[in-house]
DNA sequence: TTGACGCATGCCGATATGGGCATATGATTG
DNA sequence: CAATCATATGCCCATATCGGCATGCGTCAA
């Protein structure tokens, strides 16, 4: 299974997964408490195929979790796998609070931490 | 325009751009400071045209900063956009310190979250 | 001016996306 | 069993991706 690489599946990272802006509304909603899919749909204003296609890449990468409710299928929310990209960026914190303000002082602050190397 | 959506661009997006597990650790390395492309090429093992394209994406959603030095080019972080990534994740804190190891206690959980509604 | 160097861009190929739509699959009820 | 409701899938299309490779373009040195 030799993948000539293009851009990587949206199951194979949470980074991806997340990076459709409607996964990131389902998981939102998602926080008040489990739901069927044809409400998650019609709350979100998607179609139901589109629900059921979005639900499976969080599935897939753990973000959710669904369980059978007699006709239903509930889904939840499992939000350990956000831990990482939040912890990701985390490590930027101190970066964005720097002042760009100014180009030279930008410009002077990279310089000496290339030269604090 | 009318553009029959397909996956969204990486450049519409933090969100998209940092999807990209090369793209991150482009801005791991930045942190240390600035960097001409060849040197980033080097330092994370991809070609200069591979680099090139990459730090592209990465300024024009903001996340990197360019500045001619000679016949190099520097970039530099801009780690302000990362702090809506942070942010959004962060919105889930309270949800990944939950308890799933039972799956009882989830089913419990949601349960009582759906009734509180 | 001619090279050489540093970087950006263009083109190609293989792949996967997300939306729309139809339909298959499952479970529930009568 | 048949009809119905809730979901999942499959297929098609247009698009953009990322990688590889060649090449364009700007800058500096001899």
């Amino acid at each position: 299974m030799i993948e000539v690489m293009a851009r990587a599946a949206t199951t194979s990272d949470v980074f991806n997964a997340i990076a459709e802006p409607q996964r990131r509304d389902i998981l939102a909603l998602l926080r008040a408490g489990e739901r069927p899919v044809t409400e998650l749909a019609q709350e979100l204003g998607m179609t139901q195929p589109g629900a059921s296609k979005h639900l499976r890449v969080l599935r897939e990468v753990g973000l959710v979790r669904d369980r059978k409710a007699g006709k239903q299928r509930l889904y939840g929310l499992d939000a350990r796998g956000l831990r990482p990209v939040h912890e990701w960026t985390g490590g930027f914190e101190r970066f964005w609070n720097e002042s760009f303000d100014r180009l030279d002082a930008y410009v002077q602050d990279l310089k000496q931490t290339r030269q604090e190397e």
